[in-house]
DNA sequence: CGGCAAACGTTAGAAGTCTAATCGTTAGAG
DNA sequence: CTCTAACGATTAGACTTCTAACGTTTGCCG
C-alpha cells in the first residue's frame, strides 16, 4: 500500500523547477543583453528610470528590486560609462536624483530591442491560458512566502 | 487607434515576474534552511548525494546545476564541517568520489524537515491545475532558451 | 535654539557564483 | 611504446549580491 497519494513518479518540488527555470531564462537574458554592450542590471536601471518610475536611488533601489548599497555599485558604473547623472537634490541634500544621459538613453534603445526579442523567444509555443495560470501561481507562490 | 492588442494595461514581462517570485521564494527557502544550520547548496549536495543521483564531483555538479569549481568549494566547507568525506576512485584517480559521514546523514534529515515543510508553505491555496499548467510553461520556457 | 533620532547614501567585508588557467591522470593515435 | 589530447578537479580572480557600520543631512521635541 503506496504511503502517499501514489500518484506520479514524485515529480521535483515545485520550488526547484521554479529556481531551475529563473535561473535558465535569467543567464539566457543576460547573455542577450551581454551581446549588446548591456547587463541585467544596468537594463532594470535605465527600465525604471525611462518610465518615470524612479528618481531617488532609495526609489530606484525598490524599482529594480536590489538593496540599495547594491545600487550605488551599479550606478558608479554606470555613471563613470556616462550612462546617468547623479545630482544631489536642492530641497533635501540626503536625496540623490539620478538622470538618463543621451547616451544612456541611447543605450535604453538599444537594449529594449534585445528585451523584447528575448520576450518573443520566451513565448513561443505557451499556451495563453496557462501563461495566465502560470502567472497567478507566481503571485500566490511570493504571497505564500512574504513576511 | 491603440497600436497593440490593446487588451489589459501591460503587465510585466513574464521574464521578470518570474525571476522576482524565484528570488523571493529561493531566499525564504534559504532562510529556514540557515534556521536549521544549513543553507541552499549544502541542502542540495547532500540530497543529490543521498538519493544516489551522483558520486563523482563532475556528477554532482551536474545535480545541483552548478560549475565544478563552484562546487569545489561548498565540498570543501562541508569537508570542514564533516557532512562528507572525498576519496579518489581507485580505477580512475582523476575522480573524486564523494560520500556523505554520519553527521551529513543526520544534517539531510534535519534539512528535510525543514524542505518539507517550505513545499507545504508554497502550496498553500495553489490550484492543483494551475500548478500542472506553471510546470508545463517553465519546462517550456527552459526549451524556449536552451541552446 | 540644541541636540537627538531618523533617513539617504556610501564603504567595508562576506558569501556565492562564474570563467580562465593550471595540475595530475588517463586514453588513444601513430 | 610514447606522446599528445582529453578529462576531472583545483586555484585564481572577477562580478553580483547581501548585511553591518558609518557619514551626512534633516526633522523634530523639549
Amino acid at each position: 500500500m503506496p504511503d502517499r497519494t501514489s500518484g506520479p513518479p514524485a515529480e521535483p518540488p515545485l520550488g526547484l523547477q521554479l529556481a531551475a527555470a529563473a535561473r535558465e531564462v535569467g543567464r539566457a537574458f543576460d547573455a542577450a543583453l551581454g551581446a549588446a554592450g548591456g547587463s541585467l542590471s544596468t537594463w532594470l536601471v535605465l527600465l525604471a528610470l525611462t518610465t518615470g518610475r524612479a528618481a531617488s536611488q532609495r526609489e530606484l533601489a525598490a524599482a529594480v528590486g536590489i538593496q540599495g548599497a547594491t545600487l550605488t555599485h551599479h550606478l558608479a558604473g554606470m555613471e563613470e560609462a556616462g550612462l546617468v547623472a547623479r545630482r544631489r537634490e536642492p530641497t533635501n541634500r540626503r536625496v540623490q536624483l539620478v538622470e538618463l544621459t543621451e547616451a544612456g538613453r541611447a543605450a535604453f534603445r538599444r537594449l529594449r530591442d534585445v528585451a523584447v526579442e528575448h520576450d518573443r523567444r520566451l513565448r513561443v509555443g505557451l499556451d495563453p491560458d496557462d501563461e495566465a495560470a502560470t502567472r497567478r501561481v507566481l503571485e500566490q507562490l511570493r504571497a505564500n512566502v512574504a513576511g
